[in-house]
DNA sequence: CTGAAAGCGCTAACAT
DNA sequence: ATGTTAGCGCTTTCAG
């Protein structure tokens, strides 16, 4: 419990010139610096962060705001994040916002605002526009993942694009029939997510001169047992079975393998899947997705945070920094079968 | 950026009753406590934490370190101490030290210490005894989840009994061929929990008369492919192929779902499958498991936690709580086969 | 390059 | 029941 005093004391220094030594800010001759370091070691001294954040009012901490935990995307997101706080020697405040409105509101008004973050990452998580406001007048950095936040700086991928490209990649091996499983739209969850994985969807086809047909839709809910559910569905079909599926989750995809097989389907050979995601195990299943990079895009997150908390280099004007992704292609998906229709 | 001045100037007292009022500790007239109420709100007054915190020693916040945190298990506690915390008045700070020992040595050196928490729990992570040290010498209340911690408040579940009880349940059954997918022992992760479990299915053998045959034993390493590639070896036996599987793990068990199926057998026909933990999953794959509740663990380390930040009532003098758990019986366990040896 | 001194915004005795 | 007065442990002008 050494205090900065005692350290002083110990190198023959002020207290000053400590804060100074360790925390590398204003000059300090290096004999003096090293005989600082080697008292503060010695004594197993660490500053204060309340002290420290009092007296420069910032507390080396960001706030995370999830919708759920225990959901691949929004684990690795965290875990992205978190490595690359802890690089920068900030810590991460997990506020899991999954439960009622009530916890949500006790975390805006007691939590973010009580000066406890010096910055907030959303993820996925559709902010009002006075709780953004209240967030821009305490002047915290904030940003979004997953989505646009209005009036605030975002990192998101084109869900329009990925989702026509997963299309496209259908498309290409020769497929017509091709089914959706995507996000019930009453349900819009993360920023109209669903919705604009079936428009990319609907583009890709109307692109390629094939009919959209509203029986080859059926909501899921994200999970592989919504995947399996409505895959039994439209496989199930007693004619004009879709010859390929095109599911807006890699854990909705599973579930379609899986109820393919349930019906003695072979996966690629009778139907051919893909989903979104890649996720952890989507290798295992050998399911063809689009790649998004949850982990990078906590990492990147975070570095946009940096720039704002330490203003440098001029700051991009564009507010949405658009995201990677890319067509993995595995065992899942192949030519549709040229002994059927 | 209200300060506590300002509230107290326009409720017309001083700065200390409205840290009264605020708070709760010492006595203020109600017609007081009304007026500094509205005059904070009026004002979108929230404490300083940083202030608070310095002025009393109390950070309001546990740091939380586990090994993954994109695996069912942990991000389940995380979940559940997450909003015991939060119900409290608590933050959470998460430390994923999955990675390297520098990462780790860094959270201890800079962080945990950094007086930055009043608590920690620890998920399923073997402290070392100099760790347990320094966080006893800064009088830091810590718990541990998943297994014994040399000297600390712990909760953890019966691994040998609850093992034990999955092996029963197919005994009782009548099987007597019976596998086992583990932990690989070289690499044990989590305070000998591969072993434990392992421990747990000889004994339930030997107290059967089962003669134990260490060829129906293969290492998984507590992931679905792990599970999937032992169970494909234990299945392919040309002879005397085992009628049951226990895997230490529903990621395993699940993955040795999938294998039986990839061989056309019939799970439980042809070989019945148990697991440990009632994986979000393992409804879906109808596996029988032995639950256990990661949630509840999350929370019941917020609340020893709690008892021992607010010494009120005495503390229970045996340093382990164990865990509930319960056998879950879905339909991947049946009895075997009666037409086969 | 270093030291002295004035806070940062709150809480907790101690008075009243 | 409320006000006064010291700090909590650091950082940061401002001098020197």
């Amino acid at each position: 419990m050494a205090g900065i005093e005692e350290v002083a004391r110990r190198a023959g220094v002020s207290a000053a010139t400590v804060s100074r030594a360790l925390s590398g800010r204003g000059h300090v001759s290096s004999a003096t610096r090293e005989r600082v370091l080697e008292a503060a070691a010695d004594l197993g001294y660490v500053v204060s962060s309340s002290a420290s954040a009092l007296a420069t009012g910032r507390m080396r901490n960001v706030g995370v705001v999830i919708p759920f935990l225990n959901r691949w995307f929004y684990g690795a997101v965290v875990e992205g994040a978190e490595s690359a706080l802890l690089a920068q020697g900030y810590d991460l405040t997990l506020y899991n916002l999954g439960g009622s409105v009530d916890e949500r509101r006790s975390v805006f008004e007691h939590f973010l605002l009580r000066k406890r973050v010096d910055a907030v990452i959303a993820v996925s998580l559709e902010l009002t526009a006075d709780e953004v406001q209240r967030l821009h007048d305490m002047r915290k950095p904030m940003v979004g993942v997953g989505g646009p936040l209005p009036g605030v700086r975002t990192l998101s991928i084109d869900d329009i694009a990925v989702s026509r490209l997963a299309t496209e990649h259908l498309i290409g091996l020769g497929h017509r029939r091709i089914a959706h499983i995507g996000g019930d739209p009453s349900i819009e969850m993360d920023f109209h997510l669903p919705t604009n994985r079936r428009i990319g969807y609907l583009e890709a086809l109307s692109a390629a001169g094939i009919p959209s047909d509203p029986t080859l839709f059926h909501p899921g809910d994200f999970t592989m047992q919504g995947g399996h559910a409505a895959a039994k569905q439209l496989l199930g079909a007693p004619r004009d079975r879709p010859t390929a599926i095109f599911a807006a989750s890699d854990e909705m995809a599973i579930g379609a393998i899986l109820a393919a097989r349930d019906l003695g389907l072979d996966v690629p050979r009778d139907v051919s899947i893909i989903g979104i995601d890649d996720h952890d195990l989507a290798e295992f299943f050998g399911l063809t997705t689009v790649a998004q990079y949850p982990m990078l895009q906590g990492r990147m997150a975070v570095d946009v945070l940096m720039t704002e908390l330490h203003p440098a280099h001029p700051q991009p004007d564009s507010l949405n920094t658009p995201l990677p992704y890319d067509l993995v292609v595995r065992s899942s998906t192949t030519r549709p079968d040229a002994s059927r229709g």
